[in-house]
RNA sequence: GGUGCUGUACCCAAGUGGCCUAAGGGGGCGGUCUGCAAAACCGUUGUUCACCGGUUCGAAUCCGGUCGGCACCUCCA
């Protein structure tokens, strides 16, 4: 299979082709654990999960590494504020490194319930301070860095490209209209590579470094990781669309100037999902995260379907309306499914195939998953196809969608209570002796129970509301 | 102030020069079926793609303008 992605570094949709073969190297920003994922997060993961299993799916092996930065994002300026991990453990008195293993603990809970597959390598960004000291003492022999203040500056003027993922004009940008510069900044676009010089006292997370004792400046981990684990030059580079101008920009940056040569073959940004407020975002103050949306009834995959609706580059609006047709959608999906047995069938015959080519077609150009879905629903549809090989194609798209859509027949046989049971039997003799009336009102009761009951051919089916 | 994206039916959302007299899902409506329901099935729900003008044999798709929405240029997926 040929895969097309769209690189953010050219703007436009390239063919896939690997640094070596048939292996693929991703990475992928992962969360910083300060405080919970809230569901436009989570849609970058999703999106970034539906690539990976595309790349499975047309038969690469896939290398995915994804950090956990559980030190050095800051509350202001990227240079200047307050540590988000550090202001969250003085707010709850807990330590810092607590305040990382429990949102680490939460995220990936998120991640696993929405069946996103885990990564290879997930990568804290405090394991990691050898190779961050080693990368910057790099940067320093290459002549890319300054000491100002205490801190350790990568300067920009030494890497000309800076910029070019964004595009960025540099003397367009108004630096300083919403910020005060950090005056110890030869250009306002540098950026520190590690502190010493904290302005909010003694940090919890400190280490010693050639520069003195301190801690990295945040952009150095994915670089460092990144070309730990995968090398100095890899595949796929992913984040959200906001990661382009500043966090990325500044990766390349200490990537390229350190190494000089490429370093990132294809960058990929997933956009951003949105409220009818705007944007959802952790500064805000209120924002949604899938315990939320599960205490309001809803299924984590509920949540996964409704992102796959959409395509990943454009912005997509949330809603509970959004959210109630995704869960619909995907219930009446099921509930289909449910009803094809468990027999797959070996081989697909040539109309069943035209489902599963097109469906191919789509996911990898590109990732455009609202189409594969269009063309699942036609499979689904389609009368001449047999129950099994119905089973046997979608648990192929499957592999990219990971909706759990095999898992269909189990939650048919669902456990469901005696009491119920006893209902359903009265009511089957309530509608034998013609006693409508008392045969409604036993249904009633079932509904009431959280059930509800079908008669067909074969008998009453009963389903959970 | 600069940069980029975007405006498609009741809702979400594909499609970016001719297979489009516009996918798919959700919802609504009518019907078949049913003791009644539910499910399923059939039909229906935009001659039109914010608006105006242009290019073209041909435009939702390209160009210009107008009016909206959003994002980025602080941290944020």
């Amino acid at each position: 299979m040929k895969v097309q992605l769209y690189n953010t570094m050219s703007r436009k949709l390239e063919e896939f082709v690997p640094v070596s073969e048939d292996h693929v190297g991703l990475y992928t920003c992962g969360p910083t654990v300060y405080n919970y994922a809230h569901i436009g997060n989570l849609r970058t993961f999703i999106f970034e999960d539906t690539l990976k299993r595309m790349l499975m799916h047309a038969g690469y092996k896939v290398k995915h590494v994804m950090n956990i930065t559980d030190v050095g994002h800051l509350t202001g300026d990227g240079d200047d504020g307050e540590d988000k991990m550090e202001k969250t453990a003085r707010e709850t008195g807990k330590s810092v490194w607590d305040i990382a293993d429990f949102y680490t603990k939460a995220f990936f809970r998120d991640y696993d319930e929405l069946n996103i597959i885990r990564p290879e390598v997930v990568c804290p960004a405090t394991k990691h301070i050898d190779q961050m000291i080693a990368l910057i003492k790099r940067l320093e022999d290459g002549g890319h860095t300054y000491i100002a203040g205490g801190n350790v500056y990568f300067s920009i003027d030494t890497f000309p490209q800076y910029g070019k993922l964004a595009r960025l004009r540099l003397e367009d940008l108004k630096s300083g209209a919403r910020i005060d510069v950090d005056t110890n900044k030869r250009n306002p676009k540098d950026f520190v590579l590690w502190f010493t010089q904290s302005k909010f006292g003694k940090q919890d997370m400190m280490w010693d470094s050639p520069w003195g004792r301190g801690y990295p400046g945040w952009h150095i981990e994915c670089s460092a990781m990144s070309m730990h684990y995968l090398g100095e030059q890899f595949d796929i580079h992913c984040g959200g669309i906001d990661a382009i101008p500043v966090h990325h920009t500044n990766e390349i940056a200490q990537a390229e100037a350190a190494t000089g040569k490429q370093w990132v073959k294809y960058w990929m940004h997933g956009e951003f999902l949105l409220t009818d407020k705007g944007k959802m975002s952790k500064s805000s103050g209120e924002f949604l995260t899938l315990p939320v949306l599960k205490e309001h009834g809803y299924d984590a995959l509920d949540y996964r379907y409704f992102c796959l609706g959409a395509h990943y580059r454009t912005q997509l609006q949330f809603s509970f309306e959004g959210l109630d047709s995704a869960r619909n959608a995907r219930l009446n999906l099921m509930q289909r499914i449910a009803e094809y047995g468990d027999k797959k069938a070996d081989s697909l015959s040539e109309k069943a195939k035209q489902y599963t080519d097109s469906f191919d077609e789509f996911v990898c150009n590109d990732l455009s998953l609202s189409r594969a879905l269009s063309s699942l629903w036609g499979l689904v549809k389609d009368e001449e196809i047999s129950p099994s090989e119905k089973l046997t194609a979608l648990s192929y798209m499957d592999e990219v969608l990971g909706l759990k859509l095999l898992d269909a027949p189990k939650a048919k046989e669902e456990a469901i209570p005696s009491e119920v049971l006893e209902l359903v039997e009265k009511r089957g003799q309530a509608k034998k002796d013609k006693n409508w009336a008392l045969a409604d009102s036993l249904r009633a009761e079932v509904e009431n129970l959280g059930y509800t009951v079908k008669d067909t051919p074969q008998g009453p089916q009963i389903l959970k509301k």
